[in-house]
DNA sequence: GCCTAAAATTTCAAGCTTGAAATAAAATTC
DNA sequence: GAATTTTATTTCAAGCTTGAAATTTTAGGC
């Protein structure tokens, strides 16, 4: 590697960590900021809302590791979240037919009920956060992020 | 407002929804990542790392109260983090001349000696992680992301 | 100087999160 | 068919996170 080949790869790599860095700062406030509106105007979370918003897009339901698997975390929290809406009435298990081990989580009444406000105002919200961005600048950024980053990093 | 404005508005409010979802998406398959590498290349947890590295961009130390504003995370939090770092000898709390309720947390030189090797290993991976995009395109992202967002979302 | 309000940090309860162990059930191999 | 392996979910320990209460200390008003 020449001298040029590694002042570009460094200022390169620093873009990089800028660029990283100004991302966790943008969704870092805006989650902060939903976390704060979904405990005040609905007394709920947003682990609870991701799994809420889960279920909505499978009526049938989903098996808690189909659903672990689409939100990208562990059985272990899963069980955690499910249990929680299950005790308000928001969400219910029901047997698997044919494989006694599995469960399938749905959406109750209720629930289905409770998310549709809460959708309503999700997109509100988010509408507002992102409102310096017009919507030639929102879809070139959704270009951009989409584009190279399909599928996201690499293990 | 007009039919077409209302139109308007609502493709521009799903705009904004779908890249809020493509941010939280790129910025979460990340984080897993860099949450991973460190627990298995250093035995370490991220929220460790962002303490130890606001503690190195700052040798006096910071009092408690500024590093939870510092990082935007709660007093608790931070006297929880704190004290594990403190526990295994990467950072220590001195006292806060003429206030005896205030201690500064600071790096023990065992901490900025493994805070050294932790960053070169996180901007690497950062940079690897984000290879999809070159030195025009991440200073874009940077450009659009900055400029139309500055201070994040208004409560 | 005494009293009250505010500040700095810790403690606490509750919720979330991971990854591994435990348990029960299904699939596979022989 | 029995034994072994794999799978689905729950349980568990440990760490993180919030927001409020508790405690100690400082600042301000009278």
């Amino acid at each position: 590697m020449t001298l040029d080949e590694k002042i570009s790869t460094d200022t390169l790599s620093k873009t990089r960590l800028r660029l990283w860095l100004r991302l966790l700062k943008l969704t870092g406030s805006i989650e902060a900021e939903l976390r704060r509106r979904l405990r005040d105007q609905h007394g709920t979370t947003l682990p609870r809302f991701d799994v809420m918003a889960a279920l909505a897009r499978h009526p049938e339901g989903l098996k808690m590791s189909e659903l672990s698997t689409f939100l990208r975390v562990s059985n272990g929290n899963v069980t955690g979240v499910v249990d929680r809406l299950t005790e308000d009435g928001l969400a219910c298990r029901v047997a698997f037919p044919g494989d006694r081990r599995a469960q399938v989580a749905r959406l109750t009444e209720a629930g289905k009920a409770e998310f549709a406000a809460l959708a309503v105002d999700h997109e509100s919200w988010i509408n507002d956060m992102l409102d310096g961005f017009d919507e030639d600048e929102a879809q070139h950024l959704l270009a951009l992020l989409s584009a190279s980053t399909e599928g996201g990093p690499r293990p």
